[in-house]
DNA sequence: TGTTTTTACATACCACTGGTATGTTAGCTC
DNA sequence: GAGCTAACATACCAGTGGTATGTAAAAACA
């Protein structure tokens, strides 16, 4: 009985990875790739053929929220470019930043769990942590006007990234007294007495 | 045959705490139960009746080792405390806790895996959140000698946590630039201009 | 055009997992 | 000393990620 052939490659690819990011979204890691490929409307077949293996997809669909998440933001800074105030971009990312923290994929596959999925291998020592670029190219852009010191770029970057993962969990989380405008305050002020 | 009954249920109970922070700190939350109960000498029957599942199992081994890291913390904190400077006593702390970011297990079951693994139920809602506590009380005391301002502690505290949280990582990933100098010296700074 | 190879899946199967149901024994109570 | 319960051990199960194999269609090649 010759099956006809309704789906081409990419477009099976692009359904398994949207039925995994929902999946892994809702259930975590956890959720099963039987229920993954039912979703998809294919079998197993084909999502090993499409994938080496469970963490194998998860990293794509991780890695996917996370540029989309970095262009962005990157987006929102260049669209609020002010030439006597280079601090006006950076803020503008930071709060499309946080809007992101409200998605609920984006909270759970890359805020909460991703860093335990893919563990030590990929997350640890790989340089896949793409808004850790996103937040050192804006020190960079500091850096280049002479408002903070080369030297202290690596360390501040750390700083400002872990500042506002924080922020954005505590926003997810519902934090008494932590909205959107008392983090960007406090990052305002932050940012600009950083040297 | 009369099995001979050589130990007692603390010890059974503590037995398979510490299999079980040695076998998730060096292979993640997927390591087997079936390795843990090897390890701690045991069967799956013993663990089932002290724990209600793997979670739970997980769960203790996380919050022993977030206790003992802030009691430590908090130690160093008070023995350090200075009448004319309050912000040695936050700033010896904030070291301390960096110490504790290079042991491994921490590393990967409280700053890496932890929270994928509890996920939104416990580490979410749940005010299992030690770290959080620890920094909450340290803004607190800036606040009672009215360094900061008491409705900006919240959000303070959660960036300040955050920036923490951060630096252990990049020490653990040994990032350029970033050593424990250079993270205090920035927090010193930072926590300084704070208002 | 006919043949071969490769791609893109589907199907059947397996070792192993977390978890459960059911023993079984030591100690305590009365 | 009978009965009860805590503290385990043993046997077992449904479901999991992953693999081995089959197969049709498209592409490459002759």
């Amino acid at each position: 009985m010759p099956r006809s052939r309704t789906r081409n490659a990419p477009e099976t690819r692009a359904a398994i990875l949207e039925a995994a990011r929902q999946r892994f979204a809702s259930e975590g890691f956890e959720a099963s790739l039987s229920s993954i490929v039912a979703d998809a409307g294919i079998t197993k077949g084909a999502l090993f053929h499409h994938f080496e293996n469970k963490q194998a997809l998860y990293l794509e669909v991780w890695t996917n929220l996370q540029t989309d998440m970095a262009r962005d933001t990157q987006k929102a800074a260049l669209a609020n470019r002010s030439p006597d105030d280079p601090y006006q971009a950076i803020l503008a990312g930071c709060r499309r930043y946080l809007e992101w923290t409200t998605r609920p994929d984006f909270q759970r596959i890359v805020l909460i769990e991703g860093r335990g999925v893919l563990g030590m291998t990929e997350w640890m020592s790989n340089e896949r942590d793409v808004g850790r670029e996103v937040v050192r190219s804006a020190i960079g852009y500091l850096v280049q006007r002479g408002l903070i010191a080369d030297d202290r770029a690596s360390t501040l970057s750390v700083i400002v990234q872990g500042a506002l993962h924080g922020a954005g969990l505590a926003l997810a989380r519902n934090i008494d007294g932590v909205t959107v405008d008392s983090i960007c305050c406090a990052l305002d002020s932050m940012l600009r007495q950083m040297k």
